[in-house]
DNA sequence: CGACCCTTGGATAGCGCTATCTTAGTCACC
DNA sequence: GGTGACTAAGATAGCGCTATCCAAGGGTCG
């Protein structure tokens, strides 16, 4: 009596079947009992649970994924890791992802167009529920993918301006007005010249530009030799760096508004090297309240984003649409 | 002449046996020979070839994992998104093997045994390819789970004791000596009363903080209140209160050897804050050489971590044992 | 030269789940 | 009371791929 020769791929795993005959049911009201699809008795509801939890069964995503075409990915698009902003927004969104069931897929794009595309490529292999995906500043295949895909999208960190047509799904700000709040906050202090310090040079950076351009401009104080751009990556170094080159500028500033906290904390500390004093020769301010920037000497003024709270409010918008478009 | 009814559920997707149709063969040849798994005559693999990139067929990760039991995916699991040694590991794993054409799942354990394990209970599902885990003291249940599933697994940031029975694999360095050896370092500077000012208070930090007691006792100037833990998250704001707090200890402290960079940098700005000259009164060292640690003034001193190297040499270390595997 | 092995291509049968169609039962309404 | 509209459960048929078994062809060796 040898045992019977094994013939069907056994995997050990727990299946819906398993559950139906315990629960005494067909397998796909299992299946449906335990997604919550279209109406099943609430008392063989409670079987097949009661079944389902008494075997420690768990569905397997990959035969869901292949037989919905539909995965419990969602893909996240940022364009760097050695930003804390983007950091942050990945760190919210995973976690609200996560506790609503979801995997996230991150890919780093680097700030490239190209880049970003093929990214998105990869991960809608995976058909994935849904995209958050940073920016609206996205190249026209990578729309037309995502609109062929049909796949809901979450943009971050920016809005769509007021009369744009088919605005998409948007949990940010208006990096313009930001820039151009900032700009006025220190107009009102008194500070007439003041100069806007960006790197990266990514489409966000320039709309704060243009805010502090506006913002300049309605006070006749707009000079554009007040503008330094550097299209290398934000760093502290570079901060320092551009920091002592626009000190020498004449007639000399007496603001900088750094694009980032990057910048504005490396500005802080080359300020202490050089032993020019803050504020008091030159008001610096950044953008985005890093860590650490309230333990600065002195304090640094910057625009506090709300990072956590965008990357959880775009995760929960992303769940409601993935959720409400099971009902379209 | 209405058209057909559509019964067959048409994914659009080209598939395997598109490929199969074009080239003449066999779909399972087309997977052989797509897979390079077992010999296939060349000439059929040109033309698969030749077809595959023609259709522009890629592969269902999904089916392929339903059908293999083993999906694409690496899980990789890091105690916090808010200490940038991770993100660097995650970045340059991340970067490593989606160039080997792989997924990265995240978990974020929160340095805490019980999520670690449920994180890497949910990955499993996904029947990860392999797997990725900070350091080396994991619980018993989740090294189980490991050692059932037969995943392979790296473990980062850490290596295990010399004479250790079936040493898992790892790349990193050992806690103790790196911790040691800059205590050394700043007894050889003529420091006399080196204190260590630890947070987190995690495997990592305590073995730091172990080779900093050896390499006092082995001079003789260890005492048991020149060490003070803190089981507080690490943070700028903590290392300047710690520094505050330890500098009103006596008899008075001449260096203090921070577990890591946040809290040397709260420490040094703090120092600034206080006007307590560094080095001259107090030795400020940290450990893992954060962005930023060569801006401060006067520059901190610190141990340099090859982060990136160590995450992108544990992906390979992985990819190889997953391709080596399958040669089993 | 036949038994034996090794190589290579293909047929078959799922992996575990859900989309879709069918069927049996319920109810409302004229 | 018959008929159509609706509901709930099940049967059927894949999703797109790979594991596994089979068979044909060619070589080796005593």
């Amino acid at each position: 009596m040898r045992p019977p020769v094994q013939r069907k791929r056994s995997t050990g795993r727990v299946t819906l079947s398993d559950v139906a005959r315990i629960a005494g049911v067909s397998p796909i009201t299992v299946s449906r009992a335990l997604r919550g699809e279209r109406s099943v008795d609430p008392a063989l509801v409670k079987r097949v649970t009661l079944a389902s939890t008494q075997l420690g069964y768990v569905p397997d995503p990959a035969a869901r994924a292949l037989a919905s075409q539909r995965s419990d990915h969602v893909a996240l698009l940022i364009p760097m890791l050695s930003n804390a902003l983007f950091v942050d927004l990945l760190g919210a969104a995973q976690r609200t992802l996560r506790a609503a069931g979801f995997q996230t897929l991150i890919g780093v794009t680097h700030y490239d167009d190209a880049q970003e595309e093929q990214l998105l490529r990869e991960q809608l292999l995976h058909r994935p529920a849904g995209l958050l995906i940073t920016g609206l500043d996205q190249n026209a295949a990578t729309r037309a993918l995502i609109a062929q895909t049909r796949v809901p999208a979450v943009h971050l960190m920016d809005l769509p301006s007021p009369n744009a047509p088919n605005p998409p799904y948007c949990v940010g700000f208006r990096q313009t007005d930001a820039g151009a709040a900032l700009t006025r906050l220190l107009i009102s202090k008194g500070r007439q010249r003041i100069a806007f310090a960006g790197a990266q040079l990514d489409a966000r950076v320039m709309q704060r530009r243009d805010g502090w351009r506006l913002a300049l401009q309605a006070q006749g104080l707009y000079d554009s030799s007040l503008e330094w751009l550097n299209p290398a990556s934000s760093s502290l170094a570079l901060g320092g760096a551009m920091f002592e080159q626009i000190m020498q500028s004449k007639p000399p500033v007496d603001a900088i508004f750094f694009c980032n906290d990057d910048l504005a904390q490396g500005a802080l500390l080359a300020a202490l090297r050089l032993g020019i004093p803050v504020p008091a020769r030159v008001a610096i301010a950044g953008f985005n309240d890093l860590t650490g920037s309230d333990q600065m000497l002195p304090t640094l003024t910057t625009v506090r984003t709300p990072r956590a709270g965008i990357g959880e409010a775009a995760a929960n918008m992303l769940v409601a649409l993935i959720q409400g478009g099971a009902h379209t």
